[in-house]
DNA sequence: CAAATTTTGTTAATACTGCGAACTATTCCT
DNA sequence: AGGAATAGTTCGCAGTATTAACAAAATTTG
């Protein structure tokens, strides 16, 4: 790996690194769990108190409507979620956690707190909020510039796992 | 999109936004040159004095190595780079820029400042410093936690531009 | 020195994901 | 009422990560 932080290389580079890592040690971590994907659509869905159709998933993933449909099939197979037509407007449909996604998310939730506190042990608040600040910054700033479609994709898998250590 | 950075959901989402929405404005920046992949790995072979062999690039950008193959395949027979037998040990391939690599990548070199500058307008020289060290920080401890393997994969459509503005 | 092991690069087969196009059902617009 | 727009779906294509197996070369080991 490019081994340090550096203005010479593209920033995307080292947030895809930080990203790959990151999901890799969720993964890892719930890897007792069913679930192996996800998170944070199961997040979302367990935050949001609105009901959410899939569009609305999909504009807060940045995934697109056909991507959603077969994510929401397997989550759905998997009895994490259920979708209802929204009876005000029969086109769209609701997407609510089960009861055993709703038992997911608080998994899900956990590990999530527990990762992102161990990424800035360490550190002092201060430079945690400023870094929080800037990255929002940074994500206003590419929003606003002209751009590619770029698709990012994730897929785990279970093999090759590094030795366990402490998180 | 989930419209702050916020604890509460996994850091790598955000990181993933980020590191989307950059190389999709990379890749619009570059979109007048031939080349709309793999910039980082033409950067490195820039900016690396010793041959580097396949396996050594793919450490580097953590792509394993029969992807490195198509890769590398793809920008040779982009004439972007060349493979030569290492003649001390004749299983490695050293790869290397060709003349029309070297030019490209001074573009690539160029609209990465350019991106990477703006991503930071208007932000106290400070903060910036303090942003890459705790990223680099994030790294680390991400690194030495336990982890499944992930794969990141980025993909870039020609179509679907977002209007163009002002970098 | 010869045989076994490791390392580097490669190919083949499989699986998954994002995308565009086309389609249905429903709602909105005039 | 009729046409346009919207939400969700299906299908087929393209691109990529993974595993397994393999060849060639180098290293280790007995």
């Amino acid at each position: 790996m490019v081994d340090q932080v550096s203005s010479e290389y593209p920033m995307g580079l080292f947030l895809t690194f930080g990203a790959k890592y990151y999901y890799g040690a969720l993964t890892h971590a719930l890897q007792q769990r069913k679930i192996d994907r996800y998170f944070s659509i199961l997040l979302l869905l367990g935050k949001c108190k609105l009901p959410l159709n899939q569009q609305d998933i999909g504009q807060a993933m940045q995934v697109d409507k056909v991507s959603m449909v077969r994510i929401l099939d397997q989550l759905e197979r998997s009895d994490l979620i259920q979708r209802t037509v929204n009876p005000n407007d029969r086109r769209e449909k609701w997407v609510v956690l089960s009861e055993k996604g709703k038992e997911e998310v608080q998994h899900i939730q956990r590990a999530v707190n527990k990762i992102n506190r161990a990424l800035f042990k360490g550190l002092d608040p201060v430079e945690i909020d400023m870094f929080n600040r800037v990255l929002d910054h940074m994500l206003t700033q590419l929003k606003s510039m002209p751009s590619s479609k770029v698709m990012v994709k994730y897929t785990t898998s279970a093999s090759a796992d590094k030795e366990d250590a402490e998180l």
